[in-house]
DNA sequence: CGGCATCCCTCGTGATACTG
DNA sequence: CAGTATCACGAGGGATGCCG
């Protein structure tokens, strides 16, 4: 994860999300908890030590919550904390300006 | 630029602000027009190679415009487009989510 | 199942020098 | 002033194999 560089506080933000799977990730526990073997199947090509990875920084983030059932085979479930819930209308807005310029993308052609 | 990678469109905008330098650009030209050499001072440690660069992505991306005025000593200005300016939204409400995280950190020691 | 360890490679960024 | 041209480096990410 990049360091919050310079003093703009919208980098610092920038410097959370950043990362090739944490928003699709955040997408995926905003509609409920996931294990961790449900992402790599929801999202292929996703690895399991990237996995492993970006949850761990947004677990250090406070956005998710991990928890782990201490039973075999072992079961471990991700879900967004209250923190990671704020930053749901920010990934609204993402999406939505993304789709936008999809369309308007397309409409270039 | 990262590519898009898989079809949730808050990652094409991920994919367009992200950039070390990108979020500080395109905040300082909301604040108006800004020629070249303004950035560098404005911005300590971003290096006119990479400054090109970025500008050239944001440019590409429909969200800066840049003119040229062909004087001696060269002149050459940069601004936000009225769809660059559809992003300063998103940028109010990354910069105000940075700085709660920011204090919620400062807060915790 | 849910990881961790290791190797490797690409890409973004940085440093520096040069140009019209 | 506003770039372009090279070289170099480190981090993020991918592939694979092993472990409790």
């Amino acid at each position: 994860m990049r360091p919050a560089e310079s003093d703009y506080a919208a980098n610092v933000t920038l410097g959370i999300i950043e990362g090739k799977w944490k928003l699709l990730l955040l997408c995926h526990m905003h509609n409920g908890t996931k294990r961790f073997c449900e992402f790599t199947s929801l999202i292929p090509g996703l690895t399991q030590k990237v996995l492993t990875y970006q949850l761990r920084e947004l677990e250090a983030n406070g956005l998710v919550e991990r928890k782990i059932y201490p039973e075999i085979p072992p079961r471990v479930e991700y879900s967004l904390t209250a923190y990671g819930e704020s930053l749901v209308p920010l990934l609204d807005l993402m999406n939505q300006w993304g789709q936008d310029h999809q369309k308007l993308k397309a409409a270039l052609e």
